[in-house]
DNA sequence: ATGGCGGATCTTATCCGA
C-alpha cells in the first residue's frame, strides 16, 4: 500500500472549487476528504473534479448544510455512509483505497461542531456533539476497526495543550473543554488509534489547523486550533511517513476557507 | 478582540459555524 492523504474542510465546494483544483494540481494527494462541501450530491462538482484526475468520487451530500466527499486519483470501492444520531445529516462518508495488495478504508467524518455553551443540560447540540462521540466510539468496537483503517476530518476538538493558542483560555471554550479532550483520548486510546500528525510533528510545537474568520489578522494573532485530523489503526499507521498541515493555505485567496489542508502519506 | 466574519437560503433577513 502506498498513498497520500488529505483532509480539509472546505466551507462549500462550489464556491471554493478553484482552489481545490489548485491543490490537488500543486500537492497531488490521491485521497482527498472534503468537509462542509455545503451541496447536495447532485450539485457535488463531480466533472471538474474527475477532470483535474480524480474520477473516483463518494459523496455524501446534502443542501446547504454539512456534506461530506472523498475525491480520488485511485479507484474506490464499498463506498458507505452511516447515519448518526438519526439526524438526517450528513457527516461520514467512507471507501476502500485500492492502493495495492493492502488496501486502507478511508472515513471521513464531520464531527458536530457543539455550539456556544459546554453544557448538553441547556444546549442541544453540545448534546448532539456528545452523543455523536458516544455512538462513534462504539462503532468502533466492532472487529472492522481492529485494521486497515483511517478516520479523518474535521473532529470539531483540539485535544492537546499545543493544539490551540491558549490552553487556559479555552477550557470552557468548545472543541477544548475537558469533556470533549478527554473522550477523543479515550476513544483513541481504547482502539489503539495513532493520531498521525502527532506521530510526525511533536506535540510539543504548536500546530492549528483553523483560524477564525473573525480575527483581524488571523496570521498575526495566531488564535488557532487543531480541529482536523488524520488517524489510523497501529498497523496502517506504522506505514506514515510523513504529515503536514498547510499553514499557508489560510491565506491563499482573497476568500480562503478557515480551515486548511492536512497532508499524510502512508508508504 | 471567541466573534468582530462568512457560508447557504426560506435573500436585503435568518440560521449556522467554532
Amino acid at each position: 500500500m502506498s498513498f497520500t492523504l488529505a483532509t480539509w474542510n472546505i466551507n462549500s465546494v462550489r464556491l471554493r472549487l478553484p482552489i481545490v483544483i489548485d491543490f490537488l494540481n500543486t500537492y497531488k494527494p490521491d485521497v482527498l476528504a472534503l468537509q462542509e462541501i455545503k451541496c447536495t450530491n447532485d450539485q457535488f462538482p463531480q466533472k471538474a473534479l474527475a477532470a483535474a484526475g480524480y474520477p473516483h468520487q463518494a459523496v455524501n451530500g446534502m443542501k446547504a448544510y454539512h456534506g461530506v466527499a472523498l475525491v480520488s486519483r485511485l479507484p474506490l470501492s464499498n463506498v458507505a455512509a452511516r447515519e448518526f444520531c438519526a439526524m438526517g445529516d450528513a457527516r461520514h462518508v467512507s471507501a476502500t483505497v485500492e492502493a495495492g495488495k493492502a488496501p486502507a478504508t478511508v472515513h471521513n467524518f464531520y464531527i458536530p461542531a457543539g455550539g456556544d455553551e459546554p453544557d448538553p443540560d441547556i444546549n442541544p447540540k453540545f448534546r448532539h456533539k456528545l452523543d455523536f462521540l458516544a455512538e462513534l466510539r462504539s462503532w468502533f468496537s466492532e472487529p472492522l476497526f481492529d485494521s486497515g483503517q483511517v478516520i479523518t476530518g474535521d473532529f470539531n476538538i483540539a485535544p492537546h495543550e499545543n493544539d490551540v493558542w491558549s490552553h487556559k483560555q479555552l477550557l470552557k471554550v468548545v472543541s477544548h473543554t475537558p469533556v470533549e479532550t478527554d473522550t477523543l483520548n479515550a476513544m483513541r486510546d481504547e482502539r489503539d488509534w495513532v493520531d498521525i500528525v502527532r506521530k510526525h510533528i511533536p506535540e510539543t510545537e504548536r500546530v492549528y489547523s483553523w483560524w477564525s474568520y473573525r480575527a483581524k489578522d488571523w496570521n498575526l494573532s495566531d488564535r488557532g486550533r487543531r480541529l482536523d485530523h488524520i488517524w489510523a489503526t497501529r498497523d496502517v499507521a506504522g506505514l506514515s511517513s510523513n504529515a503536514e498541515i498547510l499553514r499557508d493555505a489560510r491565506g491563499w485567496s482573497a476568500k480562503p476557507s478557515d480551515h486548511v489542508p492536512v497532508l499524510a502519506r502512508f508508504g
